[in-house]
Order: structure tokens, then C-alpha cells, then sequence
DNA sequence: TCAGTTACCGAATGAGCGTTCGGTTGCAAT
DNA sequence: ATTGCAACCGAACGCTCATTCGGTAACTGA
């Protein structure tokens, strides 16, 4: 036996330390992984403990998902739906988004964990469902907020026209949020810009105003 | 032993058919599953078969789900992209959009298998990112061949822009599939309508024509 | 009818992983 | 210093699942 081992820098730290150290290493294990891949193991090295000493905090690997969804869902639909204050639909369009790309670029994880693939364990597919009903609710409503007195849009009623169009902006700007991950060379401002743009002009004015600007 | 239990209604397939069931089944449980959470045992009893014969036909899971990589990926490039005849933009818009929700219609397993997130295993996820960069590159290409002479798209380099604007058209219209297959009371004519609607004129438009219809 | 081929099966193997449990030791209060 | 609490560890269990292998019987051609 040559010499305890014992210089671990390693320290004791509080239940509620470690209980956040394992929050976010799990956030950034699924968010890589997914829930099938996800190794409690893997999440407990991140978190500077062993497997086990996650069961002193959550029930089970089902458990601490769920309560991800959960906080990370309602910290997303707070801070870029709720958040927006009423005006004319461009301007609310600009403030959604603005605010989404702000808490993507803050915590990427979180962003990367909320839109994977549902789990196939029925019960966290039932509140991942239900996470993601409820943000598209709330852009819908916003979007129900910007037209007022309009029953019909592109020839379909407006409460399922409005859902539409929330579900394809919500899936387009994920599309650019995963393209920006790749080219984090081009700014925020400017993905955002153009994430606004293709939103609200469509690629017609878009290419209108392109070509404007070919002749002085 | 009361009898031979012989009648089973199973005969003994071709080995070319039964690739064949493999092939569909795999694709389905992939679809509905993910790669990870994908059992063999449940691909082959949807082929009518025990999971050992599936060793029979192909090396291994990796190698099954590689396959139906290229294949379905192969197939739907070259339907829903390359298969659109050059014209106006607008046409072209509306041609590959309309060619992809017919096919997406026609087969829905072969693309969910293809918009899942991108599975753990790392040969798995490169030839996963080969063929998603494969199609955002097709759709790009369209992009710039629909914006000749034009070096600015929203204030950003006109390649880069496409490619921005690839990503964001093809999440956008998948995350409509994805609405449209729990509403699939709405036809396909009408979702595919607004696809373009939104993506050609975007909200601004959207609304303008909305609130036009209006007044008489 | 007989023999060879091969589609198909079932049992066994081994690895990975979630989860449990009993013990150990850092830490704080006395 | 001493004691009690609880943060932490490591071994073990049980289960799922991909994969292997040897055998069986359905089909085919002679």
C-alpha cells in the first residue's frame, strides 16, 4: 500500500451543489445524446460523482428528465412567448425571435435538449408533448393576437391557420439555430435579421429587395 | 405432443422478398422509434420472422439502418429536388414543395426515418450528415439559380444566404408534415398551399391579403 | 422419390446499463 | 475531540438487446 490516495482534489460539496452540477451535466448529456443514449454514468462523471450518488437526488434517469423538461420548458416559454409585449405583428414577430436566438446563444444545451426527437418512454413523451403544445399555443395566440377580426388566412380558419404558421416559424428557426451552431462566425444579429426577414417577407420580397439593390 | 403444430400459415419466402419486408419493417420501427430505441426483435416480427434471419441479409443494425440511409435519402433528393424543372422562382417553389408532401404522403415511415435526429453511432451520424448537407446543398442550388446577378440576400453573402434559406424551408415545411400527420383532416392540397404561402409571401403578405379579403 | 440447398428457428453468449444497497469518510455541531 | 449526519463510493443484480451458432425442415432440381 504505498501511500493513501487521498489528495483528491476532490471536495465535499452541498446536496443543493450538487444536485445543479447534475441538472446541468444531464442537460448537456441528453442534449449530445438523446434520452436512449443518454448513460446515467456518463451524466454522473460530468457531474464529478459516481452513478449512484445521482439516486441520492432524483428516482430514476426517467425522473431527472422530467424534471428538465419541465424547468427548461418553462423557462423557454416565459422568456421568449410570454415575454412579448403586444404591437404591431412585425414588431412582435422581431421581439420573439430576437429573444429566442438571445436564450439559445445564453444556454445552447437547454435550447438542444427541449428540441430533440420525443423519447419513447410514454410518460416523458407525454409531457414532452405537452411542453411543446404549450409553446406552440402560446406563439399561436400571438399570432391570433396580430389579426384581429380575420377569419380566414391562405383559405384556412384562422385558429388552425394560426397554429400552422406557429408550428412552421418555430421549425424554421430551429433549422437556422442548428445552422448557426455550424457557423457561430456569423453573429447573432445578423442570423436573427435574417431569420426575421425570411419569416415575414418570404423569400418573394426578399428576392425583390435583392434585386432593388442591384441597381443605383 | 398432440399433434404436429404445422399449420402455420406461414410459408417460406424468396430471400429477395424477405429482404424486402426486412427492409420495410426496418424503416418502420426506425421511423417510430429512433435508432437507439430500435429492437431488432421488433423489426423482424414486423417481417414476419425471428431476428436472427435479419443476420442473414444484413451484417448488422448499423449496417441495416445505413442502407436505408442511402436509400431513402437517394430517393428523395432525387424526387423532391432534383426532379423540379427550372422557372420563376415561385414555380420552383411550388413545384418541390408540392413534390415533397406528395412523397412524404406516399411513403410517411421512409421520412420520418430521414428527419429523425441523427443517431448516436458515429458512422451512422457522418453518412446522416452527408445526405441531409446532400439535400440542403440541392435546395440551395435551386436558391441560387433562382437569384442570378443578386450578391446580397438580407445583407448576408448570397451562398451562405441560400444555405440559410434551404434549412430554414426545409424545417419549416417538415415541421408542417409533422402537424399535418396529426390533422391529416386537412388535405394535402391545402397544407401544401399555405406551405408555400408562408415561405413565398411570408406573414407580412399573409396578412395584407387576409385583411384585403375583408372589406368587399 | 431422393438429395442438396437454404430459409428459418431457438438457445446461448456477452456486453451495457439502470438501479440497489451497505459501507466509508468528510464535515459540522457540540 | 467526539459524535452524528449525509455525501459519496463500489460492488452486485437484473434486465434488455445485439449477435452467434448449430440444427431443422421447406423448397428445388434431378
Amino acid at each position: 500500500m504505498p501511500d493513501a490516495v487521498k489528495p483528491k482534489g476532490r471536495r465535499r460539496l452541498s446536496a443543493a451543489e450538487r444536485r445543479e452540477r447534475i441538472l446541468a451535466a444531464a442537460t448537456e448529456v441528453f442534449a449530445e445524446h438523446g434520452y436512449a443514449d443518454a448513460s446515467m454514468g456518463e451524466i454522473a462523471q460530468r457531474a464529478g460523482v459516481v452513478a449512484s450518488v445521482i439516486y441520492d437526488h432524483f428516482a430514476s434517469k426517467r425522473d431527472l428528465h422530467l424534471y428538465l423538461l419541465e424547468h427548461h420548458g418553462q423557462a423557454l416559454i416565459e422568456r421568449s412567448i410570454h415575454a412579448v409585449t403586444p404591437g404591431s405583428p412585425e414588431e412582435m414577430l422581431r421581439e420573439s425571435i430576437g429573444l429566442f436566438f438571445r436564450l439559445v446563444e445564453e444556454d445552447p444545451f437547454a435550447w438542444r435538449f427541449l428540441f430533440r426527437d420525443p423519447p419513447a418512454d410514454p410518460k416523458v413523451a407525454a409531457v414532452w408533448r405537452r411542453i411543446h403544445d404549450a409553446a406552440t399555443a402560446g406563439i399561436a395566440e400571438l399570432t391570433e393576437l396580430a389579426t384581429p377580426g380575420i377569419e380566414l388566412i391562405g383559405g384556412i380558419e384562422r385558429s388552425t391557420a394560426a397554429v400552422m404558421i406557429a408550428r412552421a416559424s418555430q421549425a424554421a428557426t430551429n433549422g437556422l439555430v442548428d445552422w448557426w451552431f455550424e457557423h457561430r462566425e456569423v453573429s447573432r444579429e445578423r442570423v436573427t435579421a435574417l431569420a426575421v426577414a425570411i419569416l415575414w417577407d418570404g423569400f418573394g420580397r426578399l428576392l425583390e429587395q435583392a434585386r432593388a439593390e442591384l441597381s443605383p
